[in-house]
DNA sequence: GCGCGTTGTGTAAGCGCTTACATTGCATCA
DNA sequence: TGATGCAATGTAAGCGCTTACACAACGCGC
């Protein structure tokens, strides 16, 4: 992992027969620099194809211009397609990102964090409320600018730019009821180390009660939200609604439904969350919760760039989600079964 | 973008009363430190939570442990999964990764490229093999080692990790010729700066010829193939079968369909090309090319580590895809019509 | 009891950059 | 004409780290 023979702003400046200073300031203060030298200096760069060190600037003028992202996973849409947004608003102001992934594991984020700070990031966005007490020490211990994104509390005392997941899926839920299902099937994700997957669930029954059949906890794959359906479906007296922790699990309900000759929504009920790209594409399309990802990742970005440029305290940002009634909420069957 | 009274090496070697070459070999090679001094420091670096400054060591050492990826876009999840893959065979590697997206632009891509070896990054990945002569011609200045994914090109002095695109998409078109079609209608992603695309589209021709009706290009967007699809079918004499450059497109073409109440694929076949997630969960599920996204990304992370590692040309790796066959693709219509 | 090799530790140079400060050369003005 | 100010440039220190080298302390065999 060795650089062969970068040039160096030396090598620059032996070329364009000017001191390194001089070099220095064309790079980052032009107006400094009379127009002779500049133009040979630059000609220089161009010659040598010279990149500035960036780890050199760092330790010298003590900023990164680099800010982290740590999320669980990649290859959920729900997560990249924020941190597409998030990015993109970073680039406009010449920040760099730097993304790890946690693959929802606290000890990995944990450790994550202590990567990309020493990497040199200056800001960090981290997903959900619920962390490590070390990662939370290590954060306060270095007053490392953070913003939480993809949930809300009513904590000043900590950045969020999210929205509720409980409410949300209580809303959901409500809107469910309202069509006059008595059995509700929960498919959610796993809770035990994600607060967003909990606060889902956790909406759901709160509004439900014991309505609430059974709820199955799961990761969030399209194959589990599969076989969960299937195993819900093969109760003696099956729920007629279905709300899932994501639209991907949801996708896979509608795959068991399909398999099993259930037919949505007329026979069951099945409600996503999120909206990701794939909910409007199914058939019958997904009702879901429409979670604004761009905007959040938008947001989130602008925040951090505020917090690291010390900006005092901006307001939190609560973003509203939306549901969003499709094709597979219908009301219930009322088959007099129960 | 300050980093407030960060710790360093300094402030441990003080705390444990030990010199600043003692902490680093702690750091570095525990076993030449007294158990004694280093029980001391490893206590003073859990007080302090210090964590090493990445640029001072890179300064050092002369290496990043490091290596970047520059794709388009995270927002598709052809290569969010993919990078997911990369990134985490980089980690069981203690490599960091840096990613930056190009947005399809190749002086986007320079930029990038610019900015992830300053930052660092002692090998790359890059998407396509199209690029700017001046890209070109950095990486090759500076000898940056740089694996080419998501495409497959016969050329030994170029690193390749993937798949030749024309092949698989005039395989998947003899597919659809074999069931009978006798008008195909493309739509292909925007093939001025992506090479994929491209060479999606003219194997299609290369297999289909005069057969194909009409070419539409157009951006990646699920709305995009709708509108495409739309167009397509508003044709006095429109295509039986309707290939497409990625499985978002296809999907964008299904909706189409739908709305102008065509059955597919009785009456129109749609073929897509990535096999991302969406694909299986559409219905009728959706006949199109597999690439194994995953293993392209493991593999391109192993053989970019190696590249770094300076191992011995490492062999190009050509994956193969697959054409699955699910739902959308039936026999051509014999409505005798043409 | 002396020289020897080990082992553990410290000293200090240097990685590529920025920047405060010093220096130079001019144009300006009284 | 000499003092003055300003613009352009150079000099050198220092950012936090690693590591070659120097050095001290120790146990060992003779």
């Amino acid at each position: 992992m060795t650089s062969k023979s970068r040039p160096t702003l030396q090598d620059v400046a032996i070329a364009a027969t000017v001191s390194t200073a001089t070099v220095s300031r064309v790079l980052n203060d032009p107006d400094k620099v009379a127009k002779a030298a500049r133009d040979r200096v630059e000609l220089a760069i161009a010659a040598l194809g010279y990149t500035p060190n960036f780890g050199a600037r760092a330790l010298a003028t003590n900023q990164t211009n680099t800010v982290g992202a740590i999320i669980p996973t990649l290859a959920n849409a729900m997560f990249s397609s924020g941190i597409q947004a998030f990015q993109e608003v970073l680039s406009e102001a010449g920040v760099t990102l730097l993304i790890a992934t946690s693959s929802y594991d606290p000890h990995n984020e944990l450790r994550q964090v202590k990567s990309l700070v020493s990497q040199g990031a200056s800001g960090l966005l981290l997903i959900g409320s619920e962390r490590l007490p070390e990662t939370r020490a290590f954060l306060a211990a270095r007053r490392t600018p953070h913003v939480i994104s993809w949930c809300y509390d009513n904590d000043p005392t900590q950045n969020f730019v999210g929205f509720d997941n409980f409410a949300a899926a209580k809303d959901a839920t409500q809107k469910v009821l309202a069509q006059g299902h008595k059995r509700i099937g929960v498919i959610a994700g796993d809770c035990t180390t994600n607060d967003r997957a909990r606060a889902r669930r956790d909406g759901v029954i709160a509004a439900a009660g014991a309505q609430v059949v059974q709820v199955i906890e799961t990761n969030y794959r399209i194959e589990a939200g599969r076989q969960a359906c299937a195993a819900l479906l093969a109760n003696p007296l099956p729920p007629t609604a279905l709300i899932c922790g994501n639209d991907v699990l949801a996708a896979g309900a509608m795959i068991a439904a399909r398999d099993a000759g259930v037919v949505v929504p007329s026979q069951l009920s099945i409600i996503g969350f999120d909206d990701i790209g794939l909910a409007s594409v199914v058939s019958p399309p997904m009702t879901t919760v429409r979670v604004p990802q761009i905007e959040m990742g938008r947001a989130a970005a602008s925040f951090l760039l505020d917090l690291v440029a010390g900006k005092p305290d901006p307001e939190n940002v609560q973003l509203d989600t939306q549901f969003i009634a499709r094709g597979t909420l219908g009301p219930a069957p009322n088959k007099g079964r129960s």
